[in-house]
Order: structure tokens, then C-alpha cells, then sequence
DNA sequence: TCTGGGGTCCTAGGACCC
DNA sequence: TCTGGGGTCCTAGGACCC
């Protein structure tokens, strides 16, 4: 039994935000751009989401506390992130890359994977429509992206990474393993940094040194996920590309701007984020059966609570009434409250529901 | 460094049913 | 009073993605 032999394409859009307010805004030519929370100068609370190559020179990077960025950085020009313009843009750019491909996956709000195998004879063409993908968005969008072309999902994605930014990146199938082997275990996809220390532990830092340890005790020490890893080091992903199927929870949660032991406004901050799920709820035509609270104290330690009524609904006064009932018991007059969220799940369909009763 | 917000998937224990 | 095995659902927590 061979592996079908597949040519997929990874598109990853450089620094998406910031290259989007760049565009919209030609005055931060040649300037640091930062876009995530408000810096505060320098006492706010949140992440930096992206920021633009030159701000980057400054040591800033995304997922960095605005903090420490207002440290390296404080000339930069520092924006909120602006969702609703980026998942326009993101629209227009996905509809244009879906009819490039048999069968198309969008990953997060600026990634896809297209697996073009019936678009393309070989590499050489596969290389030359990436050319013609990326010139369409640069045409139409004013925007620059990074491909990668593999035999798989894995592969196609490492290579996007690989040259920065407008790069391309071909690796064909046979020299997948070779490609990976130098590259630090981070770079595989699901490697986070909890793998990485554990990995590290075992003596294993790169790729390379994954695909020569033995399987059978990475799946002792990892469960299924070992065997995956072995995998992946190996250059072997067989799972299909496939466009996503319906949404799973619908969530919101908030930080506040400082830790608090008001439980009253804890509780009508919970009221406004049920309020805005349900408002999703309904636009997406679902009913859900569970409710999760989800509260973070100062000490950063959080802990979810969650409930599946014995109905399926779709009513605000529903979800507002059981997410209070849950977040009861997070009220400690000595602990004060971070952050809290709503979460609905276990959806059935509003038209599903409706042949059902 | 002092850690956002919106998601998905996995694990493990316990309840409950047959 | 002690004893099964399988299946499904629920809950809580955690790792990971962008």
C-alpha cells in the first residue's frame, strides 16, 4: 500500500495585521507598528498580537506582554486590533485562494492549505501558480504572502516558515526528511513549549534527533501523541486537507483592567459577554445545551466550571441565568478575579431541532 | 517578561445504563 | 454482599493553534 502522492500548498500572509494597517495607512512607511493591547505607557495588561519587521529589530515579538514591548519599543506606533477590517480583508484573500485548489483549508484568520494535485503535473508547476497566487493578492490586495509547497499538510506548512517574508519554499517528498532533520522540534506543528522542555529532557532538540529515537518509547512517554511526533519528524502527514466544518463552541472572555473583588461587576461583565454570545448564537442559527464559566484569579490560576441543562435552547435569559449560577462559587472575599468568560457548546442546529420536536 | 482572546482536541475520572 | 464489561455522556483541566 503506497501513500497517494499529493502537492499542497501552504499560504501564510507576512505579519497580516500590521501589513493590513500599513496598507490603510501609508504614513507608518518605514516605522515600527505594533498591534495588540493598549501599551499604557507601559502599565498596561494584554499581548502584542503582531507586530510589523521593523519593530521586530527592536526585539518586540507577537504574544510578548505589551509591557515589555513599551520597554524595547515606546516610538512605535502602537494600535488596537481592528477584527473586523482584518477578517474582511481575510474574506476577499480566502475566496480568491479557494479557486486555486481541489480541496481548501482555512487555518487561523491569515493561513490556508490548498492541495492542488489535480491543478498541477509537478513541482515546477505547482511553483509556478504559488507565483501566480501570490501575484494575484499582491495585485488585489497590496499585500505580500509566504508559501510552501510539500507532499503534505506538515511539510507545505514548515516550508511557508522557512523564508520570510514573500518567500517560497518548495520541498519535495524525497527530501522531506532531510529538510526537517537541522530544524528545531518547536517548528513541528503541536510542539509547544511544554513538549519542547519534555522533549528536551529525553536529549531530543532537533527534528533529526526525533526521527532517530526509538518510536516505541515515544509512545510510552507520549501516548498517541508520540507516535505522531515520530511521524512528523519522519516527513509523513497523511491527514487531508478539508475545509472546516461547523463551529464547535462560541466564547467570550475579558480581562479586567485591574484585578478585582467587586463581585457585582464581575457579574455584569458576565451579563455583557452572555449578551454577545448569544447575539453569535442566534446568527449562526444554534442551539447549545452547555454553559462553561470560565474565571482566572490575580495568581493567574483559572479554573472552569460548566453545566448541560436537561434542554436544548437558544434564550439569552437561559445562558445569563446558569452562567451566574456558576460563577457563584468562584466568589472568595480573599481572591480577586482576573479574568472572566462565557462559553456555550453541544450545539444542535436550530433546523435540526426543529425536526426533532 | 508577568502573561489577550477566540478556538480545537485530548485525557481521565465518574455517573449511569444495559 | 460482592461482582463483570461495554458504551455514552458529563466535567475539569491542559496543551496547542493563530
Amino acid at each position: 500500500m503506497s501513500e497517494k502522492k499529493r502537492i499542497i500548498i501552504h499560504v501564510d500572509m507576512d505579519h497580516f495585521f500590521t501589513a493590513v494597517e500599513e496598507r490603510e495607512h501609508p504614513e507608518f512607511k518605514g516605522k515600527p507598528v505594533i498591534v495588540g493591547a493598549d501599551p499604557k505607557e507601559g502599565k498596561g495588561r494584554g499581548v502584542v498580537s503582531t507586530c510589523n519587521y521593523k519593530s521586530r529589530k527592536f526585539g518586540v515579538g507577537s504574544g510578548m506582554p505589551i509591557s515589555r514591548a513599551w520597554k524595547l519599543c515606546p516610538e512605535a506606533i502602537y494600535l488596537p486590533v481592528n477584527y473586523e477590517l482584518y477578517t474582511k480583508v481575510s474574506n476577499e484573500i480566502m475566496d480568491m485562494l479557494r479557486k486555486y485548489a481541489d480541496k481548501f483549508e482555512q487555518w487561523g484568520i491569515d493561513e490556508a492549505f490548498l492541495d492542488v494535485t489535480s491543478k498541477v503535473k509537478g513541482y515546477a508547476e505547482a511553483e509556478a501558480l504559488a507565483r501566480q497566487i501570490k501575484n494575484e493578492i499582491y495585485e488585489k490586495e497590496r499585500l505580500t504572502c509566504s508559501i510552501g509547497i510539500g507532499s503534505n499538510k506538515l511539510v507545505a506548512k514548515i516550508a511557508s516558515d522557512f523564508q520570510k517574508p514573500d518567500g517560497l519554499t518548495i520541498v519535495k517528498k524525497e527530501n522531506a526528511e532531510k529538510f526537517l532533520a537541522p530544524l528545531p522540534v518547536r517548528k513541528l506543528l503541536w510542539v509547544g513549549r511544554k513538549t519542547e522542555q519534555k522533549l528536551k529532557a529525553m536529549g531530543i532538540k532537533t527534528v533529526g534527533d526525533l526521527a532517530r529515537y526509538d518510536p516505541t518509547m515515544l509512545a510510552e512517554a507520549f501516548g498517541v501523541m508520540g507516535t505522531q511526533l515520530y511521524l512528523m519528524a519522519r516527513g509523513i502527514d497523511k491527514s487531508e486537507v478539508q475545509e472546516r466544518s461547523e463551529v464547535k463552541s462560541i466564547s467570550r472572555d475579558v480581562t479586567f483592567e485591574e484585578d478585582t473583588d467587586d463581585f457585582d461587576a464581575v457579574l455584569n461583565t458576565l451579563d455583557r459577554l452572555s449578551e454577545k454570545v448569544h447575539k453569535d448564537v442566534l446568527e449562526q442559527n444554534l442551539c447549545f445545551k452547555t454553559v462553561t464559566v470560565k474565571v482566572r484569579y490575580e495568581n493567574f490560576e483559572t479554573h472552569t466550571h460548566s453545566k448541560t441543562l436537561p434542554f436544548i435552547t437558544n434564550r439569552l435569559q437561559d445562558l445569563e441565568k446558569t452562567a451566574r449560577g456558576l460563577v457563584q462559587d468562584y466568589f472568595k472575599p480573599y481572591r480577586k478575579i482576573r479574568l472572566v468568560g462565557v462559553r456555550v457548546s453541544n450545539f444542535v442546529s436550530a433546523e435540526k431541532q426543529k425536526k426533532l420536536t
